[in-house]
This record gives structure tokens, sequence and C-alpha cells, in this order.
DNA sequence: CCATGTGAATACATTCACAGCA
DNA sequence: TGCTGTGAATGTATTCACATGG
């Protein structure tokens, strides 16, 4: 029975996009039906617990059957707020922030950058795959005005920090952090945090 | 006590790179002695389970004192076995591999690119950063010349499994993977993945 | 029968709180 | 005194195992 008075812990939050991740890509091979055992085999995680997972937010399956591949995939979007398209901003337009911008896969699962900006004069007005690189000073204006509430934070680790208060400035509340430092930020605003550099020491413990 | 009889979690592992992170920043900021307190502020971590994280490992505080930074950032160095530099494969020479390429943090923190493949005939032979991209074919002669444990997929999802599949048959066995689809490999290899389109979809749950 | 959904049991992780030492 | 290192207590997460219903 579906229970959003219940608390669902943030490690089950994290891995709903994986479900649907694997949902997008079983659907994509023509798949209609799955089952907690086959999505366990993909994922790595027991059948158990994508079962208990799922059950913080209803019934989604058939007992004897599984579940129906495109209904839970879209109650998973719904459920993460992805069934619309969020609008970000991209800060930083180095190597980087170039990749970020050419990556086709945001649109298809729930993002779409709407600007970037960076600091650095010479990248100013440069175009970078379809956005024409816009100074710092337009940032607070551009997300007043498009109401973004998503940001990419692509510079080194030295500007992040202001960068990142810039950002919650304007309304920003959630942060994709690729600076190899941690933020400071107010408890409303989320930071998911990518160094690469730190999985990759992360593994080498066990060579 | 040390005590390397213990298990140590796999999430203590993981939190280990943010430690040593922290430490190195401060060192840089000509810092000489920290505490599990100050280390709790900056990072968000309890400052008893920061205590707690080292104690896995052994005695690097003074009480009364704390931690002197230097000989701590040694020690983590020495447990995440990134005192001495790992050799990398990157594996894709798109955008992505090339923000890679060109990326300045790997050396400071134990990794080094030795080699760059594509599959793209449009693609080998161009230089990346210092590299000329290699065709595939040569992948696995590098592997076993250079002996890599470590290597870096970014290639798109469709192709990700087999280059992972090439690269433990080469014996890689740590994979920085960014292609947004799981991995499966033997046990013994390691993988870590990072998909920033998950980390945002985990946020904006809560928005 | 088969696979879900879920209480109960287990396993794991974090925090508490304080003895002990610089 | 101040801060570490650590058992004990608490809090979370995962797995077990089975009643339930298609």
């Amino acid at each position: 029975m579906s229970n959003s008075s219940h608390h669902v812990p943030a490690i089950v939050i994290g891995r709903l996009p994986l479900y649907l991740r694997a949902l997008t890509q079983l659907s994509s091979e023509g798949r209609r039906v799955t089952s907690s055992q086959e999505l366990s085999e993909k994922l790595g995680f027991s059948s158990a617990q994508i079962r208990k997972d799922l059950s913080y937010f209803g019934e989604f399956g058939k007992q004897g059957t599984g579940y129906e591949i495109e209904y839970l995939e879209k109650s998973l979007r719904e459920i993460l707020q992805v069934h619309h398209l969020w609008d970000m901003v991209l800060v930083g337009a180095g190597d980087l922030g170039h990749a970020l911008a050419n990556y086709d896969g945001f649109e298809s699962r729930g993002f779409r950058i709407v600007a970037v900006f960076d600091a650095n004069p010479s990248k100013i007005g440069k175009q970078m795959a379809e956005w024409q690189v816009q100074p710092m000073e337009e940032l607070d204006k551009t997300l007043r005005e498009r109401n973004v509430n998503v940001a990419i934070i692509a510079v080194p680790a030295g500007a992040a920090q202001a960068v990142a208060d810039e950002l919650v400035e304007g309304g920003v509340r959630a942060l994709l952090n690729y600076a190899p430092t941690t933020l400071s930020v107010p408890p409303k605003v989320k930071v998911y945090h990518i160094d690469p550099v730190a999985g990759l020491q992360s593994m080498t413990y066990y060579l």
C-alpha cells in the first residue's frame, strides 16, 4: 500500500534511478514484463531489496507475474519527478563543460541545459554546442527569469564555493558538483558530488 | 591499535578518499595539525565517525592534540595505495574522453593515463592531449606490456560491456565506468560507476 | 504455481559517552 | 584540560521466509 507519510531512506532514493535506467533499457529491447529476480541479476542488488525499495511507494507488481515494465518506468519517473524536463544551467566552459554541453543523454532522462556560464573573458561569447557562453554577471538574471532549480558546477576547485553561493542565491536547490572539493550549502540545497579520482582511490585499496 | 585482520567495511573505504582530499587541501593552506572536529565540519560526517573510520587502520592521532596532517595524509595514501602512480588506459576519445585526457587532477592523486583508445577509424591516429589515439586492436598488447590494472571507460552505453570484457581479459582489475549501463564483470574486478543523471534524479526527488 | 509485498530476524553502520593519555 | 580511540548502545538497512492472490 502506498504510504507517502513514511519517510523514505535516502539510500533507497539513490537506487531508484538505477532501477529506472535498467527498465528503460529493457523497454528499449522490446520487453514488456520483468521481475525483481531479473532486475536483481542486471543490477547486482538482491531481489528482496528491490521489492522492498519499490514497496515504499506502492504496489507496482502482479503476484505470480512480475512488473509491467512500462508502468513501473512511468511510476518511477513520477516519483523522481523526471516525467517533465528540469531546466539546468551549466557553469564552467572548460573541457568538462564542453563535454557536458555536448552530452546527449540528459533530455531522455529529465534534464535540459538552458544556459552556459564562465568567468573567463576569453570564453565568453564563444559558441558551445547550441549555447553561447555567458558571463557570470548574467547568471543571477537567467536563474530568476527562467526559474532554474538545477545547476552543474564544472569549474576549478578554487572557484566552486563562490559559484555555489551565487547559484543558491539565485534560487538553485540541486547542485551537481564536479569540482573536487566539498561545498557548504544551506540544508534545503542538495549536492551530488562527482569525484572520479575518489572512485579510483577506493578501488585501488583492494588491488 | 592497528589490526589488519579486521575486515574493513567498503563504506569506510569509500570515505577515505574524501578524508585524504580534505587533508591535502588543509596541507596546501599551510596547516600542520587538525582534529576530527575540524574534519567533521569540512566534510559533513560526524567526528566520531571519522575517528572510528581511521581506527580501523591504526592510531594516527595524539590525545589532546589531534592529527598531524602530513602524517595522516601519508598514511591514507599508503592505505589506499596511491603513494605511487597507477598507470591507466582511457577507452573512448569522444568529448568526455577528451576532457579526461586533458584533466590535470589525476597525477597529484595517484593516477596517470598511459594510452588512449577508440574504435572509430576517424579518431585513430589523432592527437589528444599528449597521446595519439590508438585502435582497439592494440589494447590488449598495451595492457600486457605495461601491466595496466586500471582503466576508464568513456564509450557509449552500447559498447561498454564489450570494452569491459576486453579490459578484464587484458588483466585490468579496476574500472571507472562513465557509460550509463551496468557492467557485468568477474568478482575480482572492481567497478566504480559514474552517472551524473542518476545523481540529478536522486536530487529532484526532494524538490 | 509463481512472484509480490512485508513483518520479523539479522546484519551492518553510526553515535554515544567516557577512560586514558599527551 | 582537550581530543583520541573504542566498547556499548542505538539506529538503519538488508535479508529471510512466507502469507497472499493472480
